[in-house]
RNA sequence: UCCAGCGUAGCUCAGUCGGUAGAGCAGGCGGCUGUUAACCGCCGGGUCCCUGGUUCGAGUCCAGGCGCUGGAGCCA
């Protein structure tokens, strides 16, 4: 029987396998904090009630002993709303001497270390529980829009916005480097089937050292045929308000355990606030920011205008000067790209960046020129402006970034189960 | 790569003015019939990150190194 299910059944003899998450008691009584991975359920031991073998093995169970146990579910006299077990029978079925996550406080270096155990604790297990049904909600948000699903490979022959970023391996005699986008897949799957996505992990080398940033994170990258920029950023909208209602909706017990504040969540719904890169510069100016149009925005200047909005913001048009090669030029100001980045709010900073691709074949072939790239390399990404290049756009949504927004996490590091980082390749 | 902080028991930390090492948790033993990171008593447990320097004497001060953490840049 599983943990999760015990409620509804008062009354009942059940049989649990499970660890022992933590373990209190008395001379006479002992109390069994059993975990599943589907809850935690306290099993209450009593010297009279049961055999001596019994006795003796809750007296020395220890903590994250896998054990069997089993007895009658009855309410939990202190707590109304939980049960607990009241044992006639427990076995360990396999010992654990001396877990090295106590109780106590620890601090990050060391539980991570320890992350393949520390996964076993009721705050990493909601994180992942939240992890999980954003997930769900992306996959049916594009499923049941008409989007396919695309896979991207992982091995790409170059790189799409310079190798400094790239991790680089040794590919059968050859270079190959660890996609750091599926977009320009996308753009070749897009005009295939329309309205597309994939959905996997992404590696970037930077040497980032930020509570924002992972070497190898998941992202997802939706993109569609006759797509402008306005329609692009509605679609970042609509995903990130179903997503946002999906974790109301089926992760309340997961956000109440972290402490989460759910008021902000609550206000995540469309219509997002839209300004342009320049009216950003204005909201920096009037908060007494000595900004000036052709800078990017650093984290610092994101959260400043992202604090003026209840919801999170999207900031589009910003200067093509800075901007990847294959972004669309405004028409009616060629100093500007036609993308978009989308900040979360309370801090969490950009989550999607996306926009609308140059479609022009000799437009593309120039800023391919201008940006030094080899342009035998994208001979075939040419050819999609060849054979009836057509509007187009898409984003990339970063999954760790939004679970921790979600989550209300101060790091990313907690919102992937194994991270991998400037400073971290095990476990 | 740059800037800042930290490094003491298995873990989290304290350690005053430079005088020779301390608490809680974890582990062991004992006590307690309703505990909630249970509690109470006792016990064992140290390469004070490393190297060098100053000093009668360094966990403490100085220099260099290593490691970790946070931030910047870059980005999702």
């Amino acid at each position: 029987m599983e943990i999760s299910k015990l409620a509804g059944l008062v009354g009942e003899r059940v049989r649990l396998t499970g660890w022992l998450y933590n373990k209190r008691g008395s001379k006479k009584l002992a109390f069994l904090e059993v975990r599943d991975g589907t809850g935690v359920v306290q099993c209450t031991v009593a010297q009279a009630d049961v055999p001596d073998a019994t006795w003796q093995a809750a007296a020395e169970v220890t903590q994250e002993s896998a054990l069997e146990v089993e007895g009658e579910v009855r309410a939990h006299p202190r707590r109304a709303s939980e049960v607990e077990l009241g044992v006639t029978s427990l076995r360990v079925t396999a010992p654990s001497v001396e877990y090295p996550i106590s109780p106590k406080e620890h601090g990050t270096d060391f539980l991570m270390d320890h992350r393949h155990l520390w996964l076993r604790s009721r705050r990493q297990h909601a994180i992942l529980g939240v992890r999980h049904s954003i997930v769900r909600a992306i996959r049916d948000f594009f499923d049941t829009r008409g989007f396919t699903l695309v896979d991207a490979p992982i091995f790409t022959p170059n790189a799409c916005e310079g190798t400094s970023t790239l991790f680089e391996t040794e590919y059968h005699g050859d270079t190959a480097y660890l996609t750091q986008s599926g977009q320009l897949y996308m753009e070749a799957a897009a005009a295939a089937l329309g309205k597309v996505y994939c959905f996997g992990p992404t590696f970037r080398a930077e040497k980032s050292k930020t509570r924002r940033h992972l070497a190898e994170f998941w992202m997802v990258e939706p993109e569609v045929a006759f797509l402008d920029l306005d329609g692009d950023m509605q679609l970042a909208e609509d995903l990130l308000c179903a997503i946002v209602a999906r974790v109301l909706d089926a992760r309340r017990t997961e956000l109440a355990l972290l402490e989460r504040d759910l008021a902000p969540l609550e206000r995540v719904q469309g219509p997002f606030p839209r300004i342009s890169y320049r009216q950003a510069i204005d909201v920096l100016r009037e908060a007494g920011h000595d900004a000036k149009f052709g800078d990017d925005l650093g984290a610092d200047e994101e959260t400043l205008v992202s604090q003026r909005f209840d919801r999170p913001v999207i900031v589009h048009r910003y200067p093509s000067e800075a901007k990847a090669f294959y972004m669309k030029r405004d028409p009616t100001a060629p100093e500007l790209a036609l993308c978009m980045d989308v900040l979360a709010p309370e801090g969490y900073g950009e989550i999607i960046g996306g926009g609308q691709r140059e479609d022009d074949l000799a437009a593309l072939e120039a800023r391919i020129d201008a940006h030094h790239l080899p342009r035998a390399a994208f001979d075939w990404y040419l050819d999609l402006r060849r054979y009836g290049s057509f509007p187009h756009a898409g984003f990339g949504l970063g999954v760790e970034r939004t679970v921790a927004w979600l989550c209300g996490l101060p790091h990313v590091r907690e919102t992937i189960p194994f991270p991998r980082m400037l400073n971290r390749l095990a476990p």
